[in-house]
DNA sequence: GACAGAAATGACAGCGCTGTCAATTTGCGA
DNA sequence: TCGCAAATTGACAGCGCTGTCATTTCTGTC
């Protein structure tokens, strides 16, 4: 029935471990006998057993996605980096598991350790937060697991990929200046994303490099999701001077800011100029289209998977790759008032 | 170091296989050596090793969730269906595996192999289009593999999760009837998906129940886009008389409604009212919030997955659940001017 | 109390592969 | 041509579990 990895050996008259070395891509098989095993694979059409493979050997060639969807309100993100491992894993026959973990409680050692120890578990992909949550790496490395991680904080011996958001969010402010913006507020993101601190220090940088000051009544925490947009905005309205142009550090906090100026009847961006951060579907889909910057998530996480399976397949140390941001600039801002 | 089947064995002083019928839920196990076996699991912290359970039994504990995500430009909808299918893996110790599929093509075939083959699936959970989609089910069929399907369009004999999506439709038009609108439009979804069918359905019904005329002028295809539903607005507001009320298949749709009706500098609700379905976090983004109609999907999910369980463990033959739709009536619909 | 039949348990092989280590072949200099 | 190290290949056990079938232990019955 299945074509098993022994059938290929006597079709090639070798032993069964000459072509599980072909298979596992081990040196020493003389050219001649790897290109005969190769082909009696492809013409068999055999397909190794991945339990069988688990249980036998050390890898599982499983990778599993770990994220956080509690304190990653913008699904959209997750769904496109995961279409990016899956990508990534398809090109190099790995199986992934999607792993959705809460950092509150324990029970995301329990969850590591089932990965690790019931599906053995080749490498881990993590995306923000859990990049940076130290208990879960400490784990990680605990288990002998290697991980890949998407935009994490400290950059020191991480391998994954990042982008320079802190350079970006420093452009899209400088572009707000340019428009002759004076008054320009922040909303921030949730303290443990790395996001925030990157898109706070650009906003900063923006505001240094021509002279502006930096006003802390026009600086409102919010937590990444549309509704806190909406109540930090309402806050920045109520303020004495009004800003001109408020930076939100994502485009979801960034339509509740919109949605809270209808509210207010200001017109965006005739009155209030406002941008947003990430370029999701829903920035070309608000009125006015967002001004934004685009991060390429899907590309981000084929390349971290990639860079992860570089390494499991023991070619290179895995590093940290950054992709290039991109400004894109639409209606929502304009010249200040 | 790893805890084994065969450990736990000797700890109750019975043989492997008794432990291993506590573990599969076997029946003719003596009630007072259950206990024991699984007594010593729980204090031995037994973890069985999905691989060996795989390799010599005919069981995986895998399931697979099937997606298209180019047909399926909604990815909120599939991250929420996701996250329920993950709820209910989580609590029966199944794994999922996501895998996303391209109907065009043969892909799908190699794909659907791979995971039966490969990966010994057990059962598999598939979103809308793919649950009518005869070459993928036929496959299923042929490899034997169960599988349960979210908002099939072929009731008879699928197990799964539905919802009434045509009555709900209509429930919604119902709404804008009241309000005195008597020229409402529709904009209907991707023509392979169930949910344009049902949902056009609930808006002729609508329009019937109260004798209103139907006019195919008013009736304009898109494709569950928010640019689709920008282009199908501006189609319908080139007509000699304009409707007052558009229902959007969904509410990336609507939200290309509103867009376009922005840019015609048309006034949501007072000159035009808009509903769409499927209540995304989209619809309270918009301004102003969206009417629509409430679809659980995570929980849908959840429930698919688990009719999936039930049936694998062999209780009962699966159910094609009914979940109740909400309306969700906000400030996007007004009575007719 | 003996016996058939059901209930409960166990022995054992083997799922499809890889790790270990031993055996064989090859290459190359003396 | 011979010897030795390196390159290449193979034998074999076993990963942790379950299927099959045999065996033992209960039941209830007459």
């Amino acid at each position: 029935m299945r074509v098993r990895l022994e059938d290929v050996a006597r079709a090639t008259g070798v032993s069964p471990k000459t072509v599980s070395r072909v298979l596992n891509e081990e040196p020493s098989v003389k050219e001649s006998t790897r290109q005969k095993v190769l082909a009696a694979m492809e013409s068999m059409n055999y397909r190794p057993s991945p339990a069988a493979r688990g249980l036998a050997g050390s890898r599982s060639f499983l990778v599993a996605m770990l994220y956080d969807n509690n304190d990653n309100p913008a699904s959209t993100y997750l769904a496109e980096v995961q279409d990016g491992v899956l990508d990534a894993c398809d090109a190099h026959r790995y199986s992934m598991m999607a792993c959705p973990l809460r950092m509150r409680g324990q029970d995301f050692i329990r969850r590591v350790d089932a990965l690790v120890f019931d599906h053995h578990i080749d490498g881990v992909i993590m995306t923000p937060p859990l990049t940076d949550f130290a208990p879960l790496l400490q784990r990680l490395k605990e288990h002998g697991v290697p991980y890949s991680s998407i935009s994490p904080v400290q950059h020191g011996g991480a391998i994954g990929v990042c982008m320079d958001e802190q350079q970006a969010a420093k452009a899209l402010v400088t572009h707000l200046v340019e428009l002759g913006h004076r008054h320009i507020a922040h909303i921030v993101g949730i303290a443990n994303h790395g996001a925030s601190r990157w898109r706070m220090a650009g906003y900063k940088d923006a505001l240094a490099a021509v002279g502006l000051p930096f006003d802390p009544q026009y600086v409102v925490q919010g937590e990444f999701t549309f509704g806190s947009g909406v109540i930090a905005a309402r806050e920045l309205f109520a303020l004495p001077e009004l800003p001109t142009a408020i930076f939100a550090a994502n485009d979801d906090m960034a339509a509740g800011v919109m949605w809270a100026a209808n509210e207010r009847g200001l017109k965006v961006p005739r009155d209030l100029s406002v941008c947003g951060f990430d370029d999701t579907p829903l920035a070309t889909q608000l009125w006015p289209p967002l001004t934004t910057v685009r991060q390429p998530s899907r590309e981000m996480g084929k390349l971290a998977a990639l860079q992860l399976m570089e390494l499991l397949r023991g070619r290179g140390t895995g590093l940290l790759v950054q992709v290039p941001y991109a400004l894109q600039l639409r209606e929502s801002t304009s010249r200040a008032p």
